[in-house]
DNA sequence: TCTTGACTTAGAGCGCGCTCTAAGTTGTAG
DNA sequence: CTACAACTTAGAGCGCGCTCTAAGTCAAGA
C-alpha cells in the first residue's frame, strides 16, 4: 500500500481541522503533537493518524481542558500503554468537570429563559 | 426605614459574591457596575440591589458572554425602559449561544465517556 | 500620639492561548 | 531564468479578563 499519497501538508490539515497553520505549529512546538514526519524539503507531512489525534485534541480543548493538562496527556500517550491508568484518571476528572459545567450552564439558561419571558411580558403589556 | 444598615463595604460584597475586591473595582471602572454610593470617607457602599446586579453579572460571565457585551447590556440598563427590546434581543442571542455550547459539550461528553469505557475494558483485560 | 489596616485611584503586570512577524529555503509555473 | 507561493524556525506581540502595585487617605484602637 502506498502511504505516501495519504500524507497531508500543513495547509491541508489546517483546512481539515479548522485550526490555523500557526496553531498547528504551535501545538507541535509545545508537545501536543509529536513526531510529525518531514518531507525531504523539511515540510511537515501529516498522516491520517495525526489528523485523528488533532481532532481529539480539539475535543479536549472544547471541553475546557487547559493546555498544560493536554501536554501531560500527550506525554502519557507517547509513553505507551503503561500510562493507560493515569490517562483514564484524567478522562474521568475531565468528565466530572464537564458534567459540572453542563449543570451550571443549564441553571443559568433557566435564569436567562425566565428573564426573556419577563421582558417579553413587559413589552407585550406596553404595546398591546 | 433605615437603609443605612443595609449598605455593605467592598470586602463584604467580595465575600458575598465570590468576586475579589480588585474585580469589583475593575467592574465599576469599566462601567459594568454604576453609581455605587460612597460613604463620607469616599469608601464604596453597596446596596442590596447592587449585590443583585453583581450576581446577575456573574451569571452572564459564566455563560461565556464577553465583557464588552456585558458593558453594552449595563449601558442599556442605565438608559432605562426604552432599551428593553435591545436587552431582550441580547438575552435571546445569549440563549442561542448557551444552547449551542450545551449541545457541543454533551457531544464531547459522549466521546469522553466512550473513551473511558474503552480504556476501562483494556485495563480489565490486562489485569483480569 | 502612633500604628494598623481597610479603603481610595491610576496604572502596570500577568497568564492563557494563540497569532503574527522576520528572515530564510525550496519547488513549481510562466 | 525568474518570480512566486508555500513552507521553515525562532521569537515577539496581542486580546482577554483579571490581578497586583504604588502612593495616599482615613478611622479606630493601644
Amino acid at each position: 500500500m502506498n502511504t505516501q499519497t495519504e500524507l497531508l501538508a500543513i495547509q491541508d490539515v489546517a483546512e481539515a481541522t479548522g485550526l490555523s497553520v500557526h496553531t498547528l505549529r504551535y501545538y507541535e512546538r509545545i508537545g501536543l503533537i509529536h513526531s510529525i514526519g518531514r518531507a525531504q524539503n523539511t515540510h511537515r507531512r501529516y498522516s491520517m493518524d495525526d489528523v485523528g489525534w488533532i481532532e481529539f485534541l480539539k475535543k479536549l480543548r472544547a471541553t475546557g481542558m487547559p493546555i498544560h493538562q493536554m501536554q501531560r496527556y500527550a506525554e502519557l500517550q507517547r509513553m505507551g500503554d503503561e500510562t493507560l491508568p493515569e490517562r483514564l484518571e484524567m478522562l474521568k476528572e475531565l468528565r466530572r468537570s464537564v458534567e459540572a459545567h453542563l449543570a451550571e450552564l443549564q441553571e443559568h439558561l433557566k435564569i436567562i429563559q425566565y428573564k426573556i419571558e419577563l421582558y417579553g411580558e413587559i413589552l407585550a403589556e406596553r404595546t398591546p
